[in-house]
DNA sequence: TCCTGTTATGTTAGCGATAACAAACGGGAG
DNA sequence: CTCCCGTTTGTTATCGCTAACATAACAGGA
C-alpha cells in the first residue's frame, strides 16, 4: 500500500453549473441549455462561445436536475438473475442494442435468481423513475406485482410467458422447449432420461424445464422419471458434476441426463471423462441454453438455443413503442411476442 | 404475436408526490420525509399514519428530487470491460458486497474493452453525479482522465497498476502475473514457450501479459519468443481454438503455450482433443484468470488466479473511506492496494 | 412557578435544470 | 414603408424533495 499526496485540480471546490456558463458566455441559462441538446435552434457562434466556457469550466451537465424539470430520467431498467451468465448477458445487449440512438440508457440490477431481491431491486429502481422496467420472468412477489402495475410506466416480463402477464411479454415456454428437447432424446432412441436441476424453485424458468421434461415424459409413456435434484440454482458446472455421479449410483441404468443448463450439463461430462465414462455411449448428456461453450468443448453438447439476443432486442423496441405511445397520449394495447427456440443436436446425445 | 386490452389501474392518472402523501395522513412533506427515511425522530403513530397514506397512494419517493436537494444521489458508477466475464462479475460482486449497507446503490457500466466507449460512459455516468467512480485499468483516452480528474468525485482504478494513477488504485500488475507464468512453465522444463493473444491492444490488460511474457523469456535467455496473434480482444473460446492450431503449424517445436485467458486457453485444449494433441505432453497450455472452466474441464487448466473479489471488495471499502474522508472535509491520500495473485499448477501443463 | 432541555413537527428557501411563453431582431413580400 | 414571419434569446415558474432553522409541546429540576 503506497501513498501520494492530494493534488487539488483547478475546478474541484464547487462544481460548476449551468448558470456559471451561462455567466462566463455572457447568455441566458437556458441558451446554454439548448447549447446542449441538439436540435434547438441557436446561433453557431453562440453554441460556440457556451462550448468554450463549458471546456473551460470543465462543465458536467447534471442530469437529475434536468429530469426533474423535463420530467424524463432517460433510462430504463432491467432486471436479470445474474451477472454473470451469457444467455443474460446476450438479451442486456440485444436490449442496448435496440435502444441505441433512442437517447435512453440501460441500467440493468441483478436479483441474483431471488424474488425478494427482485422486490427490493424493482423498489429501487422505481425510485430513480425509469421510463420502462423489464424484468425476467413471471413469478414476482405480491408487493412487487403491485409496484409493477402501480408504476405508471411500461413493463415487460422476459424469458417465460407468465399465465397473467403484470403487461407486455417477450419470451418463451421453458417448459415446452424442455420437452422438446426430451422428445428428440426420445426420438434418438433414448428412453430412460434423467433431468438434472436444483433443489429449490428458486430459478423459476428451471423449475418449468423441470416440468416439461416430466410432462413429456408422460406423454411419451415413460412413467419412470429420474429427477436429480442437486445444489441451489443456478448450479454450478462443479454441481453438475458432483449430480451426475448421485444421478448414475441412484439410478444405474440411466441411458441420457438433461442438465437444466449448459454450465451444469458441461460439469457433467468433464465428470464423465475423468470416470472414463463415454459420452454419450455410456450416458448421454444434454443441456440448454446454447451457451458458448457447448459448441466449443469435446464432445460438443446437445442444448436447446434460445434467442437471447432476440428477446432483449425484441423488449426494447417494444419498450420503446411503448413509451413513444403512452407520451403522445395513445392507447397502448399490451403485448405478447413469443421468440423462438431449437433443438441443437449435437456429439453429446 | 397477441394482444390485450389496456386495464387502467386505480392510481395511474398522476403519480402522486409527497404533498399528496401529506394531505392524506394531515402533516408536512417534511414529516413524510422523515418518516421515509430511517433514523430520524418522529412519533410512532405519526410514522404509521404515514405509511397507511403511503400504502393507499401506491407511493414512490422520487430520489432524483431528493437527490437533487440533499446533493446525494446514493449510487457509485463501476466500469467494467464487458457484462459476460466471471473475473469481472467477481469484482463487481465484491464491491456490493462492500457496499451493502452503506445506502449506497453500484451502478454498472461496460466499455466492451473500448477506451472509446469508456470515455462516453465516464461522461453519461458523471451527468448522474455519483458519489464515486470505479473504472478497470490504467488506460485512458485524454479526455477520459481530464473528466474523471476534474469530477470532484473519488477516482478508483482497478485490475492494473497505472504509472501515473488518476486517484486511488487496486489492482495487480498483469505483466508480473504472466511473467510469474513464465518462469513457472520454465521451471516445470518447458523452453520453446508460445503466448497466444489477440491482434491489437484494446485490451490492455492482455497487451500487459503479453509484454510480461516477453519480458521474461528474455530474462531467462530464451531469445526465441513465439507470439501469435487472433483476432480482436477478447478472444474467443472458439479463436483460441483456431490460434493454436495456428501456432503448431507456423512453430512445430513449440512445447507450451500460454493463453491471454482461460476462455482461448479452454477453446485451444478442445481443439487439441479434437485433434488427437495430448495436452500436456504434445503440448502444454496454460490460461490466465482461473475462471471456473479451469478447474472444471478435463484436463484442469493451469493458470493465474486473480483476487477477482477482492479488488471488487478492496475497491468498495476503500470508496466508502474516500466519500467519507471529503463530506467531512478531510484531507483524502491517494492510496494504492496491491492485490495478490498465485500460479495455480494443474493438469494441462 | 419558572427555566431548561428534549422531542416532534412546521416553515422557508433553495437544489440545478427545463417548459412555456414572451420578446427582440432581421429580412423579404406587398 | 409597413407588416409579418422565422430565428434566436430571455424571463418566469415550476419539478419534488430536503437542509436548516424555527417553533410548539411537554417533562423534570431548582
Amino acid at each position: 500500500m503506497a501513498g501520494r499526496d492530494l493534488k487539488v485540480p483547478e475546478v474541484r471546490s464547487a462544481t460548476p453549473t449551468m448558470a456559471d456558463v451561462a455567466k462566463r458566455s455572457g447568455v441566458s441559462t437556458m441558451t446554454v441549455s439548448r447549447a446542449l441538446k441538439d436540435g434547438a435552434s441557436i446561433a453557431s457562434d453562440t453554441r460556440e462561445r457556451i462550448m468554450q466556457a463549458v471546456e473551460d469550466l470543465g462543465y458536467v451537465l447534471d442530469q437529475s436536475a434536468g429530469s426533474l424539470s423535463s420530467k424524463r430520467t432517460g433510462f430504463v431498467a432491467a432486471l436479470i438473475p445474474s451477472i454473470n451468465n451469457s444467455n443474460f448477458a446476450d438479451t442486456a445487449r440485444g436490449m442496448t442494442d435496440a435502444l441505441e440512438g433512442s437517447g435512453l440508457q440501460l441500467l440493468l440490477g441483478y436479483t441474483d435468481y431471488s424474488v425478494e431481491t427482485e422486490e427490493a431491486l424493482i423498489g429501487s429502481m422505481l425510485r430513480r423513475r425509469p421510463e420502462a422496467i423489464v424484468v425476467t420472468g413471471g413469478r414476482h412477489t405480491m408487493r412487487a406485482r403491485k409496484l409493477l402495475e402501480q408504476s405508471g410506466i411500461p413493463v415487460i416480463e422476459t424469458w417465460d410467458i407468465p399465465t397473467t402477464p403484470v403487461r407486455h411479454v417477450v419470451g418463451f415456454s421453458n417448459a415446452e422447449a424442455s420437452a422438446a428437447l426430451v422428445r428428440h432424446l426420445h426420438g434418438q432412441g433414448y428412453r430412460k432420461i434423467a433431468f438434472i436441476g436444483g433443489t429449490t424453485n428458486r430459478d423459476t424458468r428451471g423449475a418449468d424445464r423441470r416440468m416439461g421434461y416430466e410432462r413429456a415424459m408422460a406423454e411419451l409413456g415413460l412413467t419412470e422419471s429420474r429427477v436429480m435434484s442437486f445444489g441451489t440454482p443456478p448450479i454450478s458446472m462443479q454441481q453438475g458434476g458432483e449430480a451426475i455421479v448421485r444421478l448414475v449410483e441412484q439410478w444405474p441404468d440411466v441411458e441420457a441426463a438433461i442438465c437444466v443448463s449448459d454450465l451444469s450439463a458441461f460439469g457433467a461430462i468433464m465428470e464423465c471423462q475423468r470416470r472414463n465414462w463415454a459420452v454419450p455411449e455410456r450416458i448421454a448428456i444434454a443441456g440448454f441454453g446454447d451457451f458458448e461453450i457447448s459448441s466449443q468443448c469435446h464432445p460438443r453438447i446437445t442444448t436447446v438455443g434460445v434467442n437471447c439476443y432476440d428477446i432483449g432486442n425484441q423488449a426494447g423496441r417494444l419498450l420503446l413503442r411503448a413509451i413513444e405511445g403512452e407520451r403522445n397520449g395513445r392507447t397502448v394495447v399490451a403485448e405478447t411476442i413469443i421468440t423462438d427456440y431449437a433443438v441443437m443436436a449435437r456429439e453429446s446425445t
